[in-house]
DNA sequence: GAGTGGTCTAGACCACTCA
DNA sequence: GAGTGGTCTAGACCACTCC
């Protein structure tokens, strides 16, 4: 008789665990759970629109809901500033920059922006460090034609992400995460030896259909990306 | 006055991206917001739910909601079965089961899966492959204990992930992603030449608190996991 | 104590999709 | 055409937190 859509949403998940439901079947629709739960059908229907976005099941109009016949999980990231996820370990976070350049965008990064041949962009190298120990290279392109703010700031004492989530905020951005060879550079930097591997998680970002920023940050091989669902 | 939530959720996101309401500041409350959007108060309560799930706006009762003043954004990745990955692409899957072997795992498994010293487990190898070539080489364990009808599965036809998600619906995982360098069995494999690396995906199971199966999946350095946001 | 978000209800209409 | 989920409303009460 519980009312919450919580305790609904647990009840029902519960039902599909135990395998009460099987795989593919058929849900009864929203006004019978109702009437079986004692709660109004707007409180079942937050009940599994959860369950929904959490892929254990499929809901169709006129159709109605079935137990998911391959449950999709997902799973979810939080994207957090570097600062953030290292004073998150209780580690110490240190910045350097270690270049800052306006040039013409090679032609690979142009592309994938979007841009004109020619467009005006800032080049960012920048090493945050944990503990002193090389944490994260990141290599950074900003358009200029979207944040020509960006000009006037020099990045010397916080990193380019923490000017950027306050100074241009963006709508969309893609994610890419993959593993690399070191580069020369990422050896050097990183402290890495011969044959090691990098962690590359690549950005791209938008503001409406605006390129914004195109960023590489590549981690140690002991860097680990965790999440839990 | 649009009424619908994910109107309302759309305009407020644009003030915020516009700055009309900067990062920090307060933003209306639920009753003024209904008041000027003219809808009633549980549809903007609705789309500002939405926002804060987003990361854009955070929320206190008492409080009030503000504009997140560091959006923590994150990102959602969905967790397919490999065969679905490959056939979503065009591709065609292939699927070979290089071995099966009933015996006691090495301690470092055991100790993630917090079993007893001498718990049985299923341990396989399998390729799964893209148009033939390799994708993704598998090693799993599987704890006898908790799923016991693994016994009489051979695993020759189908996957254990497949077979995992119809017989044994998991309630939590944890996934965790890095670089490594290829060990032999992985070059040899997945067609690798000295020093490439590959991408790890891990992933640790539970039914309630006890552990399901661990799964080690490597793929060929040129893979790419992709999100958008 | 008071103000804000969190949730529930009862009822209604709509949109989509299947037969 | 009809049945199901999607959403909106108006009103209510509760829970939490700040003063």
């Amino acid at each position: 008789m519980a009312g919450s859509w919580r305790e609904i949403r647990d009840e029902i998940a519960r039902r599909i665990a135990a395998r009460e439901w099987r795989a593919g079947a058929a849900i009864p629709g929203e006004a019978a759970l109702a009437v079986e739960f004692g709660a109004a059908r707007a409180t079942v229907n937050r009940a599994l629109q959860d369950l929904a976005r959490a892929g254990l099941v499929e809901r169709r109009r006129r159709a109605g809901s079935r137990v998911a016949a391959q449950p999709v999980r997902e799973a979810r990231f939080v994207i957090p500033l570097v600062r953030q996820e290292i004073e998150a370990q209780g580690r110490s976070y240190g910045y350097a920059l270690l270049s800052r350049e306006e040039i013409a965008a090679p032609e690979a990064v142009r592309a994938r922006l979007g841009l004109q041949a020619g467009a005006p962009m800032l080049f960012l190298r920048c090493l945050h460090t944990a503990d002193g120990a090389p944490y994260q290279l990141e290599r950074r392109w900003i358009s200029l034609d979207a944040v020509p703010e960006a000009r006037d700031e020099n990045f010397a004492a916080a990193g380019p992400n923490e000017w950027l989530v306050e100074n241009a905020p963006f709508s969309t951005a893609t994610f890419s995460f993959f593993a690399a060879r070191a580069g020369e550079e990422e050896r050097e930097l990183l402290g890495l030896s011969e044959g090691e591997p990098v962690f590359v998680a690549e950005r791209l970002t938008h503001i409406g259909d605006k390129a914004v920023t195109l960023v590489r940050l590549a981690h140690p091989s002991s860097h680990r990306m965790v999440t839990r669902i």
